[in-house]
Parts: structure tokens; sequence; C-alpha cells
DNA sequence: TTTCTATTTCTATTATTCTAGAAACATGCA
DNA sequence: TGCATGTTTCTAGAATAATAGAAATAGAAA
């Protein structure tokens, strides 16, 4: 991932309504959330919500898919782990010793 | 962590002179970086560079400890994990099934 | 106490992003 | 065809963020 995509994306999350969005589709998961499902739970005028959930996709967060008359959202899943991939790598230029500062305390896995 | 921190966070990292100068500082580990050793690789007038690392400070991601004459900068390593936890969290709603497409093909530990 | 280096604050300008009404477009169904 | 529902595009004003020169402040050292 390039710095540019990656600074592109947070700053797509930088927006706490966007964030919102981002986070309902998140635990949504690859299912996704039709853009009324969402206009349900976030209180915004249509055009706005449209006006973010574009932005959310032109930074590769978010895919569409139509069903019928509806849109679809989705968390773009593979993108978000490599988000958090280039926050965190090379922390401490990866000394095993500076780690523990690093890394978080504890990850739950699957 | 609340919403509004995180977005702010994000936001702040959303800039590509920002997420470049929070990254020099995630190598650099706890020791961190004086501001002009920041400054000596990015280039940028003092006022602009002064400008985002206040930006970064604001956003709780980068402390500043005086050494003498300099200012050394730090990534704020627990803000970071943080937030990338926030990012991730409750992913599929934490169904087990669901997993496998949220969580990332593989994470080296310490 | 003058001077040097390091860094910030002040200030103003320019650029970008946000917001939401109104109109348009897409799909499904009677 | 005609109408209902879902969603986007157009538009333009309001709000916010970025940039950087110049002046100011902080500490060290002569």
């Amino acid at each position: 991932m390039q710095i540019i995509h990656a600074a592109a994306a947070l700053s797509a999350l930088g927006h706490e309504g966007r964030l919102h969005i981002y986070r309902l589709l998140v635990v949504a998961g690859p299912r996704g959330l039709t853009v009324g499902a969402i206009a349900k739970r976030v209180k915004m005028p249509g055009a706005t919500l449209s006006f973010h959930l574009a932005q959310l996709q032109h930074a590769g967060l978010v895919t569409v898919r139509r069903e019928g008359q509806r849109l679809v959202q989705t968390a773009d899943f593979a993108r978000m782990n490599a988000l958090v991939g280039y926050l965190t790598e090379n922390c401490c230029g990866n000394d095993k010793a500076c780690a523990p500062a690093c890394l978080p305390k504890k990850r739950k896995a699957s």
C-alpha cells in the first residue's frame, strides 16, 4: 500500500459521520447494508449520505453492488487490514527488544 | 475510545505530510525524533512542520518532551493500538464463521 | 548580555471539504 | 404506461484546513 492511498483512506475515515457509517459496515460483515438501511441508522439527508458513501468508495474502503432496486454497501476487509498493517509496520524499526512498546498488549485471534 | 477521538486521530493521519511524519516516528520507536531531525527528512518549511506536529499532538498520536534546546517527538503506541482496535472491533458482529473475511491473513506477533 | 540554534506563534491568503435542497435517474410493479 | 421507492447528481453557499513568511520565544553557550 502506498502512502498516498493510505492517506486517502485515513482521510475518508477522519470524519465522524463517515467513520460511523464505516463501522456499521464493518460490524455488518460481507453481507453489507443497503443505503436505505444505513440511512435509517445515521441521521443524515440523502444527498449528504450519498456524498459520504462516495468518499468511502473512492478511498477503496467500501464496495457497492446492486440488488434490484437497492445498492448494497460492503466494507472491503482486505483494504482495512492493509491499512492497519501500513500504520503499524516496521514499528520500532523491527527491533525485537523494543517491540513490547509497539505491539498491542493482547490480541484475540479467530 | 470514543468515535470523536478516533475520527480526530484518523483525520490527523489523513494528510500525506502528517502520515509521513507519523510513520517516521513509529519506525523510530519510543526514543523519538527531534523536530530538527524530522525537518531534515521531510521537505517542509518550519512553520508548516510545526503546524502539522501540533495537529498530531492534538489528536493524541504524538507526545513531546524537551531535551535541552530541542523538542523530541514520540509516537504514542498505546494510542495507535487503540485506534487500530477501534477500527476492527466487532468485525462481522463477532461471528466466528465470518471471521476469516475480517481478520488479516496472517500476523507476525513478537 | 550577546548571540546562536531550535522551534513556535502570528497572520493572511488560498484551497478544500461539507452540507443539503432540488432535480434527475434507476428499478420494480400495477 | 404510469407511479412508487431508492439513490445519485447538480449546485452553491458555509465552514474548515493548509500554507508559509515574518516575528517572537526558549534554551545554551561564549
